[in-house]
RNA sequence: GGACCCAUAGCUCAGCUUGGAUAGAGCGUCGGCCUGCGGAGCCGAAGGUCAGGGGUUCAAAUCCCCUUGGGUCCGCCA
């Protein structure tokens, strides 16, 4: 069911013949006035035939079911439609309407949030987890098969730091009632502090005194000790048994050993790290749920290790003649052999050179992006994907890349063609600059919290309903993040999240709420004992909207553009709040003038519903 | 130095993909609306060299080129 769909095809069907211009071509041109007054919809002449004025005379009078009438206005012709033919839909509407699925369902992977198991979930990971999530379940709603994946970075070297810490302090059980990967990003930023203290004290020993170069890294020292010194007050007695631990010990050999043990499968250290990062693990799930937003796959870059994945997409491409020696280490080339055609396929940038891909260390151990590689290859063949989609920071477009480049030259040309890379970009938090390393962030619980606290306060001014102030917690966090298009950086301010006015998702959860209302304590049923002439000024306005909807939904989704669904949603709950205040719906004595705007209401409420429900709102029956 | 992203009202953002009619919202500011279906609402006002310059076009916020400003990336890190 698409209405609009419908009005359009039969304006491309009856300005064709007079045009000379074929239906599919025209319905391309088709758009929507800026002004209610110009029509409906709308062309411009100009772009379909530069003849256009010889054929004025042959539109006029045009008609047909949808169109009632159309006007030449300068270079446009105008479309106006009917409201009694355009509204018929609405007698029929089905509960998911809007809900279009697509003519060719296919299986999507999408991989989101994947972040480091050493410390909290912070804001830059919440774009990821909420565009991610939502791109998911647009996917869902089309009709796809999605499968969500969360790809554990559990052989780094940042595991191994935080893995280091905790073998020096005793490997330690998390204190109860406190969050466990809050304890663990405690740990790993001492750990990691103190490491870089010792090691830039050093460097500062083999440097002369009054030395220009000394300054700087005792300014640089200045700031890692404040930091550590930041650290310490949280946890006092942990922060000294550690820096007492770790005195005197060669830290990267150590840090080396565990990631040696840990990728030869050694099974204590297997035990160890992966009960640490289930931890963290079980900290990310417990502040994500509280959004709605979970995973089907946990993939651990370690089990790649093990089960020969990743020794066999390196062995594929040790035989490559793309394989090159890069400063000692085996690295491909990845500049030279791929063409301009190829380069285009894979959405290369015309003018980027791009840097070879180091296969391997000089010790024999991998790299990153090298087991991306491999991971890549797992995604698409464990759920058969046609598309595999990385959530991931615009910062990473360069490894993205190369992965998709190293992808093509191993002969896996499908998968790198429809391997994508969903970019988004900062999250600035009211200027203030954050340092995972350094344990200096708002982690997302904290910024929920200040959030709730405040929905709460609001809540019980309103004497609202209690058990809903977690959805509109959702609601609010969701709604900024998915507003502004993904590409754009995006500035997080609790203030502005706190304000529940009209660009907010607790207002459209008051809108729907409204409507659902209305419909609610009507006691007849609805039945065709419709009036038309009462569709005029907002009422036709919205008709137009909730016809409009099926079509804003498939073009969001298929573009995976969640800001197309807000905006949208955004200009029904306006023009709908605008309407519900000059008229009365179930107070209007007239029955056929109250059953019209009944349908209307109805119309508000489905489209409504079904949008937030896409975007992961909860649509609030009571608030 | 090279690459990518961004620049529209005091602030936060739509509109740019596919050029088209008088560039739209929200916040903030100022002024109105609570005896009626949910006031998290409604009505109104002020506020713009669409960063700057050039080009293409009947037509440019939108496409192309240059410049400026901001962000990010360019590692045997992830």
């Amino acid at each position: 069911m698409n209405p609009i769909g419908d009005a359009k095809l039969e304006l491309a069907k009856i300005a064709s013949p007079a045009l000379g211009v074929d239906e599919t071509s025209l319905l391309k041109y088709i758009t929507y006035p800026p002004r209610k007054d110009q029509g409906d919809l709308s062309i411009a002449l100009p772009q379909v035939t530069k003849e256009y004025k010889d054929k004025v005379s042959l539109l006029d009078g045009l008609k047909g079911k949808l169109i009632k009438e159309v006007k030449v206005t300068g270079i446009y012709l105008n479309a106006f439609l009917s409201e009694e033919s355009l509204f018929s839909f609405l007698l029929t509407m089905p509960e998911d309407y809007g809900i279009e699925k697509t003519e060719k369902p296919l299986n999507f992977v999408v991989e989101h949030t994947s972040a480091n198991p050493i410390h909290p979930l912070h804001i830059g990971h919440l774009r990821n987890s909420i565009l991610g999530d939502v791109v998911a379940r647009m996917l869902r709603a089309r009709g796809h098969k999605v499968n969500v994946r969360f790809y554990v970075n559990d052989t780094g070297r940042q595991v191994a730091i935080l893995i280091y810490g905790l073998k020096r302090l005793g490997y330690p059980e998390p204190p109860s009632g406190v969050k466990k990967d809050y304890w663990l990003g405690q740990i790993y930023a001492m750990t990691n502090v103190i490491m870089e203290i010792h090691s830039l004290k050093k460097e500062m020993d083999n440097l002369p005194e009054d030395s220009k170069e000394r300054g700087e890294k005792q300014s640089k020292m200045d700031e890692l000790v404040g930091s550590a010194n930041a650290l310490r007050e949280k946890m006092p007695d942990v922060f000294d048994r550690l820096a007492d631990a770790m005195l005197g010990v060669d830290h990267d050999s150590e840090v080396s050993k565990i990631i040696e043990l840990y990728e030869g499968g050694n099974d204590d250290m297997k035990r160890i790290v992966r009960k640490y990062v289930g931890y963290a693990l079980e900290g990310f799930k417990e502040s994500l749920s509280k959004l709605h937003i979970s995973f089907d796959v946990f993939d651990f870059e370690s089990d790649l290790l093990w089960s020969g994945e990743v020794k066999k997409i390196i062995n594929s491409l040790l035989s490559s003649p793309a394989k090159f020696n890069h400063k000692g280490a085996i690295a491909i080339n990845l500049e030279e052999y791929l063409d301009s055609n190829s380069r285009k396929d894979l959405s290369i940038p015309e003018g980027l050179e791009i840097p070879p891909l180091v296969l391997m260390r000089s010790d024999g151990t991998t790299l990153y992006t090298t087991r991306d590689i491999a991971y890549t290859l797992r995604k698409f063949r464990e759920f058969n994907a046609n598309r595999v989609i990385n959530v991931i920071a615009e910062q990473q477009m360069v490894p993205q890349i190369q992965l998709r480049a190293s992808l093509y030259l191993a002969g896996y040309k499908t998968e790198a063609e429809n391997l994508i890379h969903f970019s988004y970009g900062m999250v600035n938090l009211q200027g203030m600059k954050m340092s995972g390393r350094m344990g200096k962030y708002i982690s997302l619980d904290d910024i929920y919290s200040m959030i709730e606290e405040i929905t709460r306060s609001k809540v019980n001014e309103k004497k609202g309903v209690v058990e809903n102030i977690g959805e509109i917690v959702n609601s609010a966090i969701r709604y900024p993040l998915l507003s502004v298009a993904p590409n754009k950086p995006v500035s997080f301010n609790v203030n502005n999240v706190v304000n529940f006015d009209q660009n907010s998702g607790p207002y459209l959860q008051y809108t729907y709420a409204r409507a659902f209302n209305v419909l609610s304590k009507n006691e007849t049923s609805l039945d065709s004992s419709v009036n038309y002439d009462d569709i005029k000024a907002e009422k036709r306005d919205i008709l137009l909207l909730i016809a409009k909807f099926p079509e804003v939904f498939s073009k969001a989704c298929d573009e995976l553009a969640p800001e197309d669904l807000v905006a949208f949603l955004r200009q029904v709950a306006d023009t709908f709040n605008s309407w519900y205040d000059k008229e009365r719906i179930l107070q209007e004595q007239d029955k056929t003038k109250r059953m019209t705007r009944l349908y209307i209401v109805k119309g508000v409420e489905t489209i409504l519903r079904n949008g937030l429900e896409v975007l992961g709102i909860v649509p609030l029956k009571r608030m």
